[in-house]
DNA sequence: CGCCGGTGTGGAATCGCTCTCACATCCAGG
DNA sequence: CCTGGATGTGAGAGCGATTCCACACCGGCG
């Protein structure tokens, strides 16, 4: 009887849609029941040799794949995670931090039958669409990037237990929340540390954006380096992580403080930009003036000179950050930790 | 970081989940039967005012949201689509033109309940399982984009007939498949009649990944002007859309066509990578060279001299594809033509 | 007054899977 | 020979929604 339906379906090439195999169709092809099907599926415990193998066939000739929401009505388990952006804006997406991001999570993600929701939060009323989606348990967990100080995710998160993992220290953290992340403060420290062993005496900085952590914590490292040293730390502007952003903050910069010899950079991305405008100010790099930047994310190497720079191991840290999140949800973590990389200097032609 | 974070956390974790109310409860608050709350959800049809205004409260009150998976499993819809990104590698993800995909999807779906599932797939095993997913209709519809020439996801769309859109037009179109894209032809063609216009009279083009239409169709277009003006088309080099691969075909041109006065490059990352290797060569942009670039997604303004180049619309490409793949789903599609968007040129400082 | 069509309602059957539980089978040990 | 545990199996009860269907009710028309 099945036999007969399904030519008949394929026999009609336009009208029914290729039904998709049930669990039910591999049990009666393997000549076992549905029950031991599906032991057989899921892990094969108390299932003989035989039968096994009978299923495993069947599995294979149908093409089978498991009712994602049927299976999901009864374990509640929903084998996805999201991956939260807190903005919709150009900034984030466009900067490779966000595709280390995704690319480390692929990997971790890439031998479980795990899916990535992207969840892509604005602003006010979808911002509430998105909480709700997070609060009535659609994903198994979730995965922040970019958090900054005025999101209200954290406490959705907190009320909902739902399992979580921030990639970049979240700026608030009142309750014990597990993320993964450089070592920023020593990072501006050590590149700093450089400029000066290099033999940079007016060092500047172009800081990141400052309601985030990795802004906040680069800068602090570069100032600290700097009283260390007993250097002027005065001269310092903001940026905002873009390259625009960037040039923009050097020309300020310049203005200000023509005297410089030495910059730290909070992103590769903000130095491109400082690099074209320096340029454009006959200012040599790295003979009248030495440069290290942030992240080496790909456009370190590719600007010239080549950037001297941190070391900002995201593909790393956000497969760490999954694995952590799979840990949470199969309730196998030993402990909420936060996770913090250390921050390589990497030296090219800029300083 | 302290060692009572981890109590308080592991202390937080005990006690019971917040149960998410169902619809019997919300029935049974309203004073409706199931179906008549159900109803009431979804549209209203055939619902008195008052039955209406109960399920509305008890709605409200208790915070329901319903659960997706039983719905998937009986309507057969998933509410999601899935973004399949063919390469897992670096190259895609940090191209700011997937970041556009990115941002122009989530803008169509934003007014929706639908979801993003990103499909990053692998080659090898891990396609199966991508391919799986896709036939086995986890999602309702797929956006597919940077579609190379040896997929094979082109099949499974096929006999699966899942709704799909490509973002750039796939290699091979034999069956009738939607489409977006920017007539990369033209764009070739106008940036190098620009360059013509501009006095140059050897004309160079470093192409982009040639198992794609868009570099195919951007080397096709540069030809074409050359020959409609009786100039010379052999100072071609192959890149492959990536800053650094722009770079290194940059060198490979000034050694076997030192004579160029003019540069077509097909993609602005590509000609940022040139612009480092001609100023290192010495040679002056605009005046010894002119470069027109093709993207405009934001790297052409940020480079020194700033770039003209071709504006490729992908963010409003992107958010178009996903309102004609929502279309396709709901079966108000009126037809499967592709979309085609002009390429303008966008004149800034290098040509 | 009887019948008809339209409206609103609730009962009950699904959707495809997991998982408990009862049962059959088999071998070891008393 | 009987008992007990270990092992593999299948029947069947849900999971939480949608939707078909039968039915009650009501107003209007012949």
């Amino acid at each position: 009887m099945t036999a007969d339906v399904r030519t008949t379906a394929m026999a009609a090439a336009v009208g029914p849609l290729p039904h998709a195999p049930t669990l039910e169709e591999v049990a009666e092809r393997a000549g076992v029941s549905r029950s031991t099907a599906s032991r057989a599926i899921n892990g094969g415990l108390k299932v003989s040799p035989e039968a096994q193998a009978a299923v495993d066939v069947a599995v294979a000739e149908l093409g089978y794949t498991p009712n994602r929401a049927a299976r999901t009505l009864v374990t509640r388990r929903t084998d996805s995670v999201a991956l939260v952006v807190p903005e919709p804006d150009e900034r984030v997406l466009t900067d490779p931090y966000f595709a280390g991001t995704l690319q480390g999570l692929s990997d971790a993600f890439a031998a479980t039958e795990i899916q990535l929701v992207l969840l892509i939060a604005r602003r006010g009323e979808e911002a509430q669409r998105t909480n709700r989606y997070l609060r009535n348990r659609h994903v198994d967990g979730a995965v922040i990037v970019s958090h900054h100080r005025d999101d209200t995710l954290d406490s959705v998160l907190a009320e909902s237990r739902l399992p979580c993992v921030f990639v970049g220290r979240p700026w608030t953290a009142p309750r014990p929340v597990q993320y993964v992340d450089v070592n920023n403060y020593l990072g501006g420290r050590r590149a700093t540390e450089h400029l000066i062993a290099a033999g940079c005496r007016h060092i500047g900085t172009i800081t990141g954006l400052l309601d985030m952590a990795a802004g906040v914590d680069r800068l602090a490292g570069w100032r600290q380096a700097l009283q260390d040293a007993g250097l002027p730390d005065d001269a310092m502007v903001r940026g905002d992580f873009t390259t625009a952003g960037g040039a923009a903050a050097t020309e300020r910069l310049l203005q200000a403080h023509p005297e410089i010899d030495g910059l730290f950079v909070a992103s590769d991305l903000m130095a491109a930009g400082a690099l074209g405008v320096l340029a454009s100010h006959g200012r040599a790099v790295p003979d009248d003036l030495k440069i290290v930047g942030f992240d080496n994310l790909g456009v370190a190497a590719s600007t010239s000179p080549q950037l001297t720079t941190m070391n900002n191991p995201v593909v790393e840290m956000s497969r760490v950050a999954g694995e952590l999140l799979l840990a949470q949800i199969t309730g196998t973590a030993t402990s909420l930790e936060p996770r913090i990389f250390g921050a390589e200097i990497v030296i090219r032609a800029s300083a």
